[in-house]
DNA sequence: TAGCTTGCGTTAACGCCGTAAACTATCGGT
DNA sequence: ACCGATAGTTTACGGCGTTAACGCAAGCTA
C-alpha cells in the first residue's frame, strides 16, 4: 500500500537539492575553493554541521554536485537536438535530420561548455583523487549520471549510423584487446551497434571533448584568442568518420 | 667585473629548487590537496612562515612548481626524440628519421604523462582561477615554461615540414578570424612556417592533448579499461593530416 | 493527553590551513 | 666591533572539515 509521503520525506527531499544548487551558486560566483561547507550553510543561514545530515562529508557533497551538473548538461543536449530537429526543414529525409541532430548536439555541448566552464571543469577536469574507486562502489550518483550523460550522446550516434549507415571497421579490422573490451562496453550500455561503430563513436567522443576542454581550459590561448574556428575544423575531421560532408548542405543547415 | 656568488645566491637559489621538489614529492605522494605550505615546511624541517622568504604566496609557490612540471616535461620529450633519432635505422633518409622523431615525440607525451599523472593534471587540468590574469602579467614562469613546451612540439614539426612537405591549406582557404590569429602566433613565437601549418599544427595538438588527457583523467573509463588502442588510432588519424601513411612501414619502426 | 522517539538543527571544540607581524640568531662586510 | 641583511622562529587570526554533545519541535503511541 502507499503511504502518505512522511516528514524526512517532504523536508529532506527538498532540502537536498537546495544544498546543491547553493554550492553550484557559489561555485560560479566565487571558484572552486569557494563550495566550502560552511560557505554553503552560511548562504542558507544554517551552520555547517548541519549538512552532515544530508552528506557524509564534504567530498559526498560535492559528488552530488557533480552528479547534478552532468545531467543538466545531458537534459541541455538531449533538448538542443530535439529543438534542432523540430526547427529544421521539414522536406529533409530522416537521415538528413539525424545530420542536424548530431551537428547539433555537439554544438550545444560547446555552447553548455563555454558557457559554465566552472560546472565543466568540475565533471571534466582532473579528477577528484578517489574515483579511481568509485568504479567499484555501488550507488554513486557520479557514475550513473555520467554514463547517462554519455548515452545521450550514444543514442544520437547510433539513430544516425541505423537511418544513415556510414563505414565502420569490420570486427577482425579493430585491434584485438580493443575489440575485447568493447564487446564489454556493448554489454555494459545495452547496445546493439556493431563493434566497429562503437569505435568510431569513441575516436569522435576523443576529439569532440578534446576541443572543447582544450578550448574551456584556456590550453589554446598560447596561441589563440578565439578557438572557435578551431571547432569547426574539429566538425570537419568528424564528419567523414561518420559519413558526412562538411560544412554542410545549405538545406541542411 | 664578475662578483663571488653572494650568500643569497648560494643558499637561495639552491633551497627554492628543494621546495619546489619537496612540493612536487608531496603532489605525487599524497594528491595534490597535500601540497600545503605547512606540509612542505614539515617535510623540510622548517615551519610555514620561512616558505614566505622563497614565494610570496602559496600560490606563487604553486606556479612554480608548474613551472617545473612544464621544463621537465619538455626536457623528457626532447630527449626522447634524440634517443629515438639516434636509435633510428641508419639507412633512413634525413625526412624518414623526421617522421620517427615526431611519432616518438607524441609517444613520450603519453608516457610521460601515464607516468606522472598528478603532475600532468597540475599542468593540464581545470586551470587554477586567475591563470587569465596571467597573460598580462610579466616575468610569470608558468607562461614562458608553458610556451617552451608548445616550443618542443612546433620546432619537431616545423623540422617534418621542411624536410618532408606535406600538404596544407593555402592562406586564403583558411578561415579568415584564424587566419588574422595565425598570423599573431606566428609572430609571437618567431615562427616562419606558413599559417596552412600552423593551422594543421593547431589541429594536431587538439588530437594529441584530447586523447592524452582524456586517458589521463580517466575519463575513458565509463568504456574502457586500457584506452592504449585508441592513441593508436588516434595517430593514425593523425598521420595523414601530416602526410605520413600509419601504422608506420616496418623500416621506420 | 503524557511521554518517547526521531529528524534537524545548534554550540563548542580539535587540528588542519594560508597568512601577517614581531622577534631572533647568524653571517659577511666595513 | 659593529651593522645590516638573511633566514629562520614564535605567536596569532580567521577559515576550513569534522566530531561530539546537546536542544527543540513534530509525530506516534499508550
Amino acid at each position: 500500500m502507499i503511504q502518505a509521503p512522511s516528514r524526512r520525506d517532504r523536508v529532506r527531499a527538498a532540502t537536498t537539492q537546495e544544498i546543491i544548487h547553493t554550492a553550484r551558486k557559489l561555485l560560479v560566483q566565487d571558484g572552486p575553493e569557494a563550495v566550502s561547507l560552511r560557505a554553503i550553510a552560511r548562504e542558507m543561514g544554517m551552520t555547517a554541521p548541519a549538512l552532515y545530515r544530508y552528506f557524509g562529508s564534504h567530498e559526498e557533497l560535492l559528488r552530488h554536485v557533480v552528479a547534478d551538473i552532468f545531467t543538466e548538461l545531458a537534459t541541455h543536449v538531449r533538448t538542443a537536438v530535439h529543438v534542432a530537429a523540430d526547427a529544421s526543414n521539414s522536406d529533409l529525409t530522416e537521415a538528413e535530420v539525424m545530420v542536424v541532430k548530431m551537428i547539433a548536439g555537439c554544438r550545444e555541448f560547446r555552447a553548455w561548455t563555454l558557457a559554465h566552464v566552472p560546472e565543466f571543469s568540475m565533471i571534466f577536469g582532473s579528477p577528484l583523487p578517489g574515483m579511481d574507486v568509485l568504479h567499484q562502489i555501488q550507488n554513486d550518483p557520479t557514475i550513473d549520471c555520467g554514463y547517462q550523460f554519455g548515452q545521450v550522446f550514444l543514442d544520437l550516434f547510433g539513430d544516425l549510423f541505423r537511418r544513415r549507415p556510414f563505414s565502420i571497421p569490420a570486427d577482425e579490422e579493430i585491434e584485438p584487446s580493443l575489440r575485447e573490451q568493447l564487446v564489454r562496453y556493448r554489454t555494459l550500455v545495452h547496445s546493439d551497434l556493431p563493434l566497429g561503430a562503437l569505435q568510431t563513436f569513441l575516436r569522435c567522443w576523443v576529439l569532440l571533448y578534446g576541443s572543447v576542454s582544450l578550448e574551456a581550459f584556456g590550453h589554446l590561448r598560447f596561441a589563440l584568442d578565439d578557438p572557435a574556428p578551431m571547432f569547426e575544423l574539429m566538425l570537419s575531421d568528424l564528419a567523414p568518420m561518420i559519413g558526412l560532408e562538411y560544412p554542410l548542405p545549405a538545406s541542411a543547415r
